[in-house]
RNA sequence: GGGGGCGUAGCUCAGUUGGUUAGAGCGCCGGCCUGUCACGCCGGAGGUCGCGGGUUCGAGUCCCGUCGCUCCCGCCA
């Protein structure tokens, strides 16, 4: 924590923190200030913990020689705000405390003033080992800030963006602002909007990202760009997402797609560097979305265990089982996992079929295998020579547990791929200290939305590889690139479009017609037409980043305000109704649901 | 929008099959204490069992509704 922890002017309340009140001040004076943190008064000798941002130091009172402070120190109690002056002195053997950074030493008070004194704070700041729910944690979160686990994820934080700032800096991008007040740009998220005042009916939209924006600054010629903004998706919320959350920008001219992820994996090292984060291959590991899909089952494997998909199709062309017929005669795919040698009783492997059922799968079929046939409820359907060659396919030795599911290829692959994490958590497969990281690369530039028409796959800007197909939108691949991180979307990115003709061919594959995409993006397509330079980046999740660096279960853990699950802020109560007069002005009228008429 | 979990003292929790006066640890308040560092010892206060309704002789416990927190699905890169 010290390297981070600038040396302090001296003022009327300090001239040193209390996390740096070390021996190298021994005899020396020091004056301190901070918050009280525990308090042992042994009657005619009292000790204080004085907490600041970086750490504690003990203060002693004496009757003697403190004066009237010892008074003072008889009634402080928990988190009152006091200063205190004194000498250093060097802790004798026995008293020295091998648990505190400043535990060889202590602070002899000669004076001390009481600058605030604190109600009882709901929780304990420190010393108790339960752990204290975060509805308490975030009602009154600048308590909760005060714990040393909190001061922490955000010095981290700091440190990843200082980090960041360092590398892109040396690398000559420049950090610029875009609005927040913009308009609805669609990376495929609502909108929180804000009314307009002075163009009653109109509304602003606050950014899901800045991204037409960082192109149009291509466009301008600043050719390396960054910003850490704040963006706003109005959707429900999980343990790694927030309606407002931070992304780390950044776009460049004059680049390809390896170009990007070579300044990027720099970018990496250089952050994980400088903030203890794991140590990453240069270059990255690669993998292929078809492969990614294939193995894992999802766009964002996590590759530290196995469990891999497992094509099962080709064993079962000729099978008399109606189920798997049927699927395969649909143009279903069927598909399984090994999860090796478990045990489970049947409840669970109940549970592992309302599981497969919350994920979509009509139903999930489980074997142990058992000879050279299964042990399994569905194994009287299905032949001696199927059961041996799925035990081939699944590489099944005695004992080990398989799981199948037969549907629509999309809808096996999302199913599998959770059950293999779901179960990689149950068997507990996952080191602790296991980190990886790859790039995602190769990706379809759109996918069928499932009503006849094309969704893109990252968002309408990306640019396709090679000559854009109108006829045949499905076959396009994109200049795309996502990071993953122990099977967590860190961050993604692409090279965009910058030719006006390719955007608009693009637009109508995606079903917006010239009349559409000139009101909603005449101004990109226009831009584009002023000499537009080949141009692509990416947008990292910031708090995912440091999420994951602090080993925090969720973003909220490294967010300083966050909200909670219904988007509430516990703290200051927002969101929260408006007065008549400013909902007047703003020509906007409330209609709750459930009134007559909607 | 849907499913699961949780809600008891300031905090973290226990509370049996529905049965007398709802408990513990920490914190808090008062007293004692000159080497503690989760100080110790003695004493004390503190409860609308989230809220509303129902069943019952009797509800923290069972039922219905509702609110809040949380995890997941949908949604969202």
């Amino acid at each position: 924590m010290s390297e981070n922890v600038p040396a302090l002017a001296a003022n009327s309340y300090r001239d040193t923190w209390c996390g740096t009140v070390l021996e190298d001040r021994v005899d020396g004076e020091a004056r301190v200030a901070g918050w009280v943190h525990r308090r042992r008064d042994h009657g005619g000798l009292i000790f204080i913990d004085l907490r600041d941002r970086t750490g504690l130091v003990q203060l002693v009172f004496h009757p003697d020689s403190s004066g009237d402070s010892f008074e003072l120190a008889h009634k402080l109690r928990a988190e009152d705000v006091l200063s205190a002056a004194g000498t250093v002195v060097r802790r004798s053997e026995e008293t020295v405390n091998p648990d505190l950074p400043t535990g060889a030493v202590e602070l002899a008070v000669t004076a001390a003033d009481l600058l605030s004194d604190a109600e009882t704070p709901p929780f304990q700041i420190e010393g108790f080992s339960g752990e204290v729910g975060e509805d308490a944690r975030l009602r009154h979160r600048y308590l909760d800030l005060r714990r040393e686990g909190m001061r922490e994820a955000l010095e981290l934080r700091h440190r990843v963006t200082r980090a960041m700032r360092e590398f892109l800096d040396g690398e000559g991008f420049l950090d610029v602002e875009t609005p927040v007040l913009t308009r609805s740009t669609p990376e495929g998220a609502r909108d929180f909007l804000v009314p307009s005042r002075m163009q009653q009916g109109s509304f602003y939209a606050l950014p899901q990202s800045p991204q037409l924006f960082k192109q149009l600054l291509m466009v301008a010629g600043f050719e390396r760009y960054y910003q850490i903004a704040r963006c706003f998706r109005d959707e429900d919320l999980r343990a790694d997402r927030q309606p407002d959350f931070t992304q780390l920008d950044i776009e460049m001219s004059f680049v390809d797609g390896d170009d990007v992820i070579a300044v990027n994996e720099r970018l990496l090292a250089h952050v994980f560097e400088r903030v203890g984060g794991p140590q990453i291959e240069q270059p990255m590991p690669r993998m292929c979305y078809d492969e990614a899909i294939g193995r894992f089952g999802t766009d964002r494997p996590d590759t530290r265990f196995g469990l891999e998909l497992v094509d099962l199709g080709d064993a079962l062309r000729e099978t008399e089982f109606k189920v798997f017929r049927s699927v395969l005669e649909g143009g279903g795919t069927i598909r399984g996992i090994n999860a090796g040698r478990r045990e489970l009783p049947r409840s669970e492997l109940d549970g592992l079929i309302s599981r497969a059922q919350e994920l979509g799968a009509k139903g999930l079929v489980w074997a142990f295998r058992e000879g050279d046939g299964w042990r399994s409820p569905t194994a009287k359907f299905l032949s001696e020579e199927e059961l041996a060659d799925l035990n081939a396919r699944l590489g099944a030795e005695e004992g080990d547990l398989l799981l199948v599911v037969a549907d629509d290829p999309r809808v096996a692959n999302a199913v599998l791929g959770q059950l293999r994490i779901d179960l990689a958590e149950r068997f507990e497969l996952i080191a602790e200290d296991d980190h990886r990281l790859l790039w995602v690369v190769d990706w379809p530039l759109l996918e069928a939305n499932g009503e006849g028409g094309w969704d893109p796959l990252h968002h309408p800007f990306t640019a396709p590889a090679g000559d854009f197909d109108s006829e045949n939108p499905g076959s396009a691949r994109a200049h795309a690139y996502d990071l993953v991180w122990n099977g967590q979307e860190m961050g993604g990115g692409s090279i965009r479009i910058s030719d006006p003709e390719v955007q608009s061919r693009v637009f109508a594959a995606l079903g917006i017609d010239a009349e559409e995409s000139e009101a909603r993006f005449g101004f990109l397509l226009e831009a584009l037409r002023y000499g537009a330079p080949p141009h692509g980046g990416i947008a990292y999740g910031l708090d995912r980043i440091v999420q994951r660096l602090a080993g925090a279960d969720s973003i909220r853990d490294v967010i300083a305000f966050p909200k909670t699950a219904s988007g509430a802020d516990a703290l200051t109560g927002a969101p929260a109704p408006v007065d008549a007069h400013q909902l007047k002005e703003l020509g906007v009228a409330i209609h709750k649901r459930g009134m007559a008429g909607h």
